[in-house]
Parts: C-alpha cells; sequence; structure tokens
DNA sequence: CGATTATGCTCGTGAGGCGAACATAATTGA
DNA sequence: TCAATTATGTTCGCCTCACGAGCATAATCG
C-alpha cells in the first residue's frame, strides 16, 4: 500500500497497469490497494491516455485533488519562501519574502505565521512542514549560519504547527534530495550534490535518501582541509575548502577585500569574466581548477555515480568548464579516468531547496506512521465499547 | 521470521523474552517463529541462565549447530586466511598461509582450492563466501592494489565455488563493518573508520550498513587531496592524504628513501620513537598532527557519531594520542568541538576485515533469497504434481 | 465482426502476525 | 510449606494482505 503511494508520488502520470508491473503485484492486489488508497481520498482513478496498443486499455492513477500536502519552506540571504506540495511533486508557491535587516526571532515569527495560515486554508489536508536553511544544522537547530547571520536556533521547535511533524536540513542537503529524486541525479544508486553559495555544502544521496550524518550536520564539504593548510576559516579550522571556490576566493585572487555578501560578489565576478575581463577570467580559472581538484578527491572518496552542481558552481561549470573537468579528472584516481561519474549542472537552480524540504517532509506522510495517522483523520476511530 | 534470525544473529546469548521484547512481537508470534527456525535447523532452543527473577523462566534460542556458514577469506600484504563464521558470529579459522613472491593466479588458485575443501567439509551448510582485499575493489574486481601489486583481478569471479555468492570488499571496508556490528562502533548510528596500512583506507557505517558508493570504490579517503599539492601519488592525483600519514611519510620525513613495504616501515619507524628516539618521535609527531587534521575534516563532512582506527592510525594514536587529538579538534568546526565524536581504538585489529568479511557473507544468507535457498536445502521441494 | 490481447474484477487460498485465554514454572511471603 | 504473584510459553480464533486462477471487459487487428 505505502510502496503504490510512494510509486504514485514519485510517478504521478502512473497507471494501474504500470503499478503492478513496476512493483512485481498481481493485478488483483493492484485492484484491492488501489481501492484502499481511493476509499483513504489519497489518490482518483480517471481513464488513461489512449495508447493505441491492443487491450482493455488502463486507468490513470492521480493523487487524489482533496489529498494530503505539505508545507516546504526556505530561508535563505536574504528572503524566504513557501510553497504547498502535493502528492506527485506539484507545487503551489504561496509566498516569497525578503527578510534584509530582521532578525532570527522576527523572520521566524513571519513564517510561523504564514504556516499557520496554511494550516488554516488546508486544514488536515497539511500533514508535515519541510524546512530548508543555509547553515550548519544539527537536529533541530540550526548551529550557525554565516548566510543569515544566526546561530544556535531552534528552528523546528519555533515553526512547529499544532501536532504536525518538522524536517529541518541544511539547503544544500535538501536541494540534493531534490535532484535525486526529481532532478538531474533520478535514478543514481549513489549521487553527490555540490552547492557552492556561500562556501561549499553538498551531500551525499543512496537511492534518493540523503546521508546525513549523526546529527544532520553532514555534508560540510566545504570544511575538507583542501585548501592552504595556512589559511584560516571563520569556521575555526584551517584550510578549509570553502576558502578556496567562493566569492571570498575570487575575491581574494582578485586582490579585492573579503566580499560582505560573497554569494552577489561571486555573482560579479563571474559576470565580468564572462564579459572578458582578464583578472576575473584568471580569478575564475583558478577557482574553477580548486573546485574541480576537490570533486575529484570527494569522488575518489566517495565513489558517487553521478554529481551535480548547483549555485555558483553551475555558474562555474558554466563559464569555465574545461578547467573544472580536467583539474576533476588530475584529481581521480588513475583508474576511475576512463569513466568518470558526469558532472552535471542541476536541474533545479531555484528552488531545489524548497523541493528537497517538500520531498523529506512527504516521507513522513509516507510513512506507516503517516498513513495510520490520515486513516484517522479521514476516517475517525469509532468510541471504543 | 528474517527479523528474528538476523537478532539470534547480532546478539547470539539472546532468549524468546528477548526477541519478543526488542522485535516488538508477541508471545504467540514469538513462539510460532522460533519454532518454525527450529524445524528449519536454524536456531535451537534450551533452558536459559536462571535469572533468580519470579516469573517462568524464559528458553534460550542459539544458533542450530548443524546451521548455516560463511566462508570468510582475507588477503593482505603476506599471507591470506580463511575462517568459517556461524550464525552468532562465532568463528573457526581455518588456513592461514604466506604469500610472498606468488603472483595473483597462484594466490587465487590455493584460496580456491581451500574454499572447495571447505565447501566439501561443510556441504550445503556453506552458503556464501565473503572476501575482503587490500586495494581498491570496483564491482567484483580488484581494480589496483600497491600491496599485493595486483592490478584489476576479477576476485570474485576466481573465487566462485559452485552457487554460492561471492561479497568482495576492501579491508578497511570490511573492518569498518565488523567494528561497527560488534566492535567498538556497536550501536552507531553513523560511524566512520580508519584504517591505516599501506595509505589510508575507512568507510562510512549507518547503522552497520557500510556506504560504499556505486561500484564498491568508495572509502578511499586517502586519496582526498589533504597533502601537498604538488606531490604525486602513485594513484595518479596529486597532495593525496595517503603520503601524509603512512610508512611512506615517516620515511620522507626522516629523509629515508620511499620504503619497499610502508607497512612494516611505518611499524618500524613507530618502534623507534617508541623507545625515545628524537627524530622517529619527531616524525611520529607530524604524521600524528596530519592524521588528526583529516580526520577533523572528515568528521566535519560526514558528522559520524564515533570514529574507529585501526592499523598504523591506531598505533599512531597509542603512541601520539595528543597529537592527533589536538589537531583533530583544530580540524573541526567551532560548533563540533565542545562535543566531538571520539577517537577510538578498533576493538578487532588483528581480524576485523575477516569479520567484516563474513558479516557481508551472512547478510546474503540472512535475506529473503538466501532463507529460500535455505529452505530447499533443507526439505528440497516436492516435485509439482 | 470475430479473434486477439491487455487489463480489470471477484473470490478462494494461504501466510503471517495479533492478542485473549489458558498453562506452566519460577520466586515471594505468610 | 504452600498459596499468591509474576513472567513466560502455548494454543487458537481472528484479521490483514497479497496471490493467482478464472472470468469479464474494452481496446486493436485482420
Amino acid at each position: 500500500m505505502l510502496d503504490v503511494l510512494r510509486h504514485v508520488h514519485l510517478h504521478p502520470e502512473t497507471t494501474r497497469a504500470e503499478l503492478a508491473r513496476d512493483l512485481g503485484l498481481s493485478r488483483g492486489s493492484a485492484t484491492e490497494i488501489v481501492a484502499r488508497l481511493r476509499a483513504l481520498g489519497l489518490v482518483e482513478e480517471t481513464a488513461a491516455e489512449p495508447t493505441g496498443t491492443r487491450g482493455r486499455p488502463t486507468r490513470a492513477v492521480r493523487r487524489h485533488d482533496r489529498g494530503p500536502v505539505v508545507a516546504a519552506v526556505d530561508v535563505s540571504y536574504e528572503s524566504w519562501r513557501l510553497a504547498v506540495a502535493h502528492v506527485g511533486g506539484e507545487f503551489e508557491h504561496l509566498r516569497l519574502e525578503r527578510h534584509r535587516g530582521q532578525g532570527a526571532e522576527e523572520v521566524l515569527s513571519r513564517i510561523s505565521e504564514a504556516l499557520h495560515e496554511a494550516r488554516t486554508a488546508f486544514g488536515t489536508r497539511l500533514r508535515a512542514i519541510g524546512v530548508s536553511v543555509s547553515g550548519t544544522v544539527s537536529g533541530s537547530r540550526l548551529v550557525e549560519s554565516a548566510t543569515l547571520g544566526w546561530r544556535d536556533v531552534d528552528v523546528a521547535a519555533r515553526l512547529r504547527v499544532a501536532p504536525l511533524p518538522v524536517v529541518l536540513g541544511n539547503d544544500a542537503t535538501m536541494a540534493g534530495v531534490a535532484e535525486a529524486r526529481r532532478g538531474a541525479a533520478t535514478g543514481a544508486d549513489v549521487a553527490l550534490h555540490i552547492a557552492i553559495e556561500v562556501g561549499v555544502g553538498g551531500v551525499v544521496l543512496e537511492h534518493g535518501r540523503a546521508a546525513v550524518g549523526s546529527t544532520g550536520g553532514g555534508g560540510e564539504f566545504g570544511h575538507l582541509p583542501f585548501g592552504d593548510p595556512d589559511r584560516p576559516c571563520p569556521c575555526g579550522a584551517r584550510g578549509c575548502w570553502d576558502l578556496e571556490v567562493d566569492g571570498r576566493a575570487l575575491a581574494r585572487i582578485l586582490g579585492d577585500p573579503p566580499p560582505a555578501a560573497p554569494r552577489s560578489a561571486a555573482d560579479a565576478v563571474l559576470r565580468r569574466a564572462g564579459e572578458g575581463d582578464p583578472a576575473a577570467r584568471a580569478a575564475l580559472e583558478q577557482v574553477a581548477r580548486n573546485l574541480g581538484r576537490g570533486i575529484g578527491g570527494l569522488v575518489n572518496a566517495l565513489d558517487p555515480r553521478i554529481v551535480t552542481l548547483s549555485g555558483v558552481a553551475a555558474s562555474i561549470f558554466d563559464l569555465a568548464g574545461d578547467s573544472v573537468r580536467t583539474a576533476y579528472r588530475s584529481g581521480l584516481m588513475r583508474f576511475r579516468r576512463h569513466d568518470p561519474p558526469p558532472l552535471i549542472r542541476a536541474a533545479f537552480p531555484q528552488d531545489g531547496s524548497l523541493r528537497g524540504a517538500a520531498e523529506l517532509a512527504f516521507d513522513t506522510v509516507l510513512s506507516e506512521a503517516g498513513l495510520d495517522s490520515w486513516r484517522t483523520d479521514v476516517r475517525p476511530a469509532p468510541e471504543p465499547g
């Protein structure tokens, strides 16, 4: 039953026949399970597109249009976004607000209000909340965010709405989830996602599941010491890769002072490089090599099938793909070079983390417990006795 | 049923009552399942140790002494070993042979013979073969082994015995599995194992499952570019961590020529350092810092609960623990420092990879398919019709 | 317009776990 | 010493769920 519902979520345009084939179910079981899901208001059946082949036409199985939804929140440098996602991954963007100059408390209050509004609007259809934040996550807390200037905030607790589970994750992790499940790394057994905003984040995904470590703080690849061992990093360590590949690196190579907003600074330098500015171009090439070399090391260590790039990493790859690739290949162990995992631009450069947050929130809905609670909400348990 | 059998495997001294409690089974189900497992010759029941508490005494559930076994092979620098493991993890070392001067073909022939002998001795009780090799693994092949001097050998194919599945893995991966399931990292949700023999190997384990990447070649942490970016590595890349922490690093720091046998060279230097030789001590301290710094970076990136060390890494940690720890802590992101994952000596310094190979081989036995095939071997299917 | 084909539906079957009622074997305590 | 207490084992009716055979249905093919 769960398998079927998950399949509908991942393949929204599916049919009864496909469900039976892909999940190895007998046609009888498919009938029964889909009937149960329909009774629960989770899926609907409609006539399928005519295929022109022989045989009785199968029926399309789609999400019920009053089925469960999740809220997804993405808090990034200058703004936060709220969306609602349906079974099948369909998205409704609900809200986008700038938060320049606001503190963590204020921002979280605004978001919390918006979530409560969503709860009011969708009622019990709203089942879970996924939150992506730009910063280091540990458990339910945002430990530190250079981007936001927040420190040690219990984001999940602040955004809790009544009984709904809240799933918190780093933005790069979330974006990686979206790529692995519906984006450029769909179907890859092991995928590596690399995102540069301020510093480098990322995540390893096994069959779409993020390896987030014991506290959810995994994927901080930017704090691997790939760089100059003497250069201090704001994180407290030295030689972090972070400092060699983002806007700070570009500024340093150009002899500029450290930028206040490394992401925008990076975009500016890359734009100049694209327009032919030779100094900017040289800085870009250097950073491209640093990026490629680091990715090579990570591929050696993690053995992914594919590497997806987003944020500044994608821009660098667009503008200096050859330099990235060359450094990447020479950073690989020799035996990997004849068939290296491809470097691919992310499929969701804009809203990957929002989509990933929705996916992880849906994981709690598409679970034994989530289904049970949906059942009791749809058809409240009769009074015992 | 599988859950129960796995529980018996992981907790060999268990009881009926404990099974029901730990797996959330009703007593009725426990009765039925254990009866089925007994009928299949997989477990036996005996009187349990008297506990002195009230109530009817529970019954001990142990492996059947004619139950399934797996063969575990470990091919390391100078020798190979063959052991047989039982449900519950009990070990019988069967064979230890030196293979100095022999080529891959010859060594594999000898091992294959020994495996066939084991098959003859144990008959259908032998269900699977786990093989640990010192070198880089990809799929069923050993891609390259500096230690053994082998290149691109299909080890799994060479060691196949009749219908038995063969599981191949890198020695550090296998040792990590043993640590995570029965050793120093037992119970950790995420564990990082670091082994130094020639270069650095390792593995991340999530709930005892090894993250081996898309081809099984993961865990080559030694080829992350933590080192001098200009120093070429035999792997083809530059700046590999490998070159900063093993016997080659110690020799280089001491001004000695590159050792032919880095593992023994490392042991020799460490011995001298332990005896007070100041040059050896200085080299040790340097390597200890390189090790600690790299582990710090890996902990940043992978967020394990615990780090286990084996091989030369364990020796370095014994002799220069403070240097390792200091470099480790200063390589950590600041927020991790107040409660960093502990660095622990491996529980199985001698035979971790052999044990891990047995564990992974047992994974194929303690599976739906493995159980089915055991069923047909115990009680052959009646002729249809 | 019947033959062919793929799919949907119904229903008997069997596996497997639950939990209530009862049986059993230990300790406790009067 | 022996009944009460307690934890566990055993039996059995029940429920859920998927299977798969046999039949029904709706399309294309010839």
